[in-house]
DNA sequence: ACAAAAGTGTTAGGCCTACACCCATGA
DNA sequence: TCATGGGTGTAGGCCTAACACTTTTGT
């Protein structure tokens, strides 16, 4: 990790009498990372991230993505749901690849290349764990300093989610099991920045079809005690892998 | 490039005896390689791909997408643009990262991950060069047996392209400088797989409002002379960087 | 003369947007 | 009692999709 100085005899020598690992390339290789941007949701904070405290040099003490070095024998996204796990007691299901960062001095160490992955989970998801004790939510409008260039990977990530929410419904990886209608529509104004019209947004999610009302709504209560809904599943997952275009 | 055996002092020596390059790292580390998947069209053969046959093994005379190992002192963009104007003398002014691919045998020699970019260019900008001797067009339903997962890379870049091309409008990457309605028309039939009406299309496109008429139609030829077009280039970069949304 | 290529306009249906009022709850 | 939050429906405009005929050219 330290070494990669070309036909130093001196530094393989001092590095094989150190016994450490000795891994030889006949040209400069970079390391590769992996890289986790988990959006998590609740009323409360609306859209957040979750971030580890980095507990060594460099950038120590300071949050970044959970995430770390790619070993030789697992794929990219196999490596970032390890570290994942690892660092934030979390099985996500499905994290999604968004963009692989490689400037050259994005780390002070050696030439790093991460690869950038992103996943919408339930909050109450993350339990913390015996390594994850320094894993925590922040809000998407309240992020601290970030380690290396995580800041532009978070925006790129942002980014995506906002593309990818015009082709998929989300909501069912965010949102508790069974939800209101304005929640649903936070969620999507805090994602998309934007404000809905309240009938409008309802008309058109429950026009979409994979919405099912769920409990029972006092016939007499046609006010101020909202619907619930949770989502039809197989609906859901239909539309998540066939894809449907969602206007704006 | 070709050791990377752990504490194999034998291996060292050998290595430093030959006089080879020699990068010594603590823990294993990937290759890092970009590739390029470069679109062409032209009426005849519709949408293509460029590709290159190797001269080396593995895979040699196989068919594959220009690129090569990233250098330490460039990002992936820079070796990626580098790579494609080494292989196949073409300079573009914007490539695209896609992807990045990391199975874990992907490459028979070492762990080689690489970064997949893939670009717009008119065909006629492919002169070829000195060391681009064995780069050819191949028309998308007529692709020969790839090198390494070079298949999967490129079902993975038509189908970013099909995805992109709601978002932005192409075609001035990839038609000539004028233009008719029909040959428009047939470059989005080939790039998203499907036949339009040609009264809808026409409408639709102008519509949008980065289309001009260019030269002069003769009064009297009501009929089988195509309307002539050009991009209005200020209408056109608006709706490239804002983006838009084109429904099919 | 016939086949192929290109031009042109209308209609019906669906979706998007904007907009106002009522009711119940809780402070 | 008043402010807040939530539910509900409609009308106009725009876009989409479907559709047929005419002209000219080239063979």
């Amino acid at each position: 990790m330290y070494y990669s100085k070309k036909n130093n005899i001196f530094a393989l020598i001092l590095h094989t009498i150190l016994m450490k690992g000795t891994y030889i390339y006949e040209y400069p290789h970079p390391a590769v990372t992996t890289d986790c941007v988990i959006f998590g949701y609740d009323t409360k904070d609306g859209l957040s991230v979750l971030l580890v405290k980095r507990g060594l040099e460099p950038y120590k003490d300071c949050w970044a993505f959970p995430g770390g070095f790619l070993r030789m024998d697992e794929d990219a996204e196999s490596g970032a749901k390890r570290e994942l796990k690892e660092e934030t007691n979390l099985e996500t299901i499905h994290i999604e690849q968004f963009g692989c960062f490689s400037e050259v001095n994005r780390d002070p160490r050696e030439r790093v290349i991460t690869i950038a992955f992103y996943a919408l989970v339930k909050k109450s998801d993350v339990k913390g764990g015996d390594d994850a004790a320094d894993a925590h939510w922040f809000p998407i409008d309240n992020i601290p300093q970030l380690a290396f260039d995580h800041d532009r990977i978070l925006r790129v990530a942002l980014k995506t989610l906002k593309e990818k929410i015009h082709f998929m419904p989300i909501g069912f990886e965010l949102l508790p099991e069974v939800f209101t209608m304005p929640q649903l529509q936070e969620l999507y104004e805090s994602i998309l920045e934007v404000k809905f019209d309240r009938r409008n947004f309802s008309n058109k999610m429950n026009k979409l079809g994979f919405l099912k009302e769920v409990g029972e709504r006092p016939d007499n209560a046609g006010s101020r005690i909202p619907v619930k809904y949770s989502f039809n599943k197989e609906k859901y997952s239909e539309f998540k892998s066939k894809g449907f275009r969602l206007e704006f």
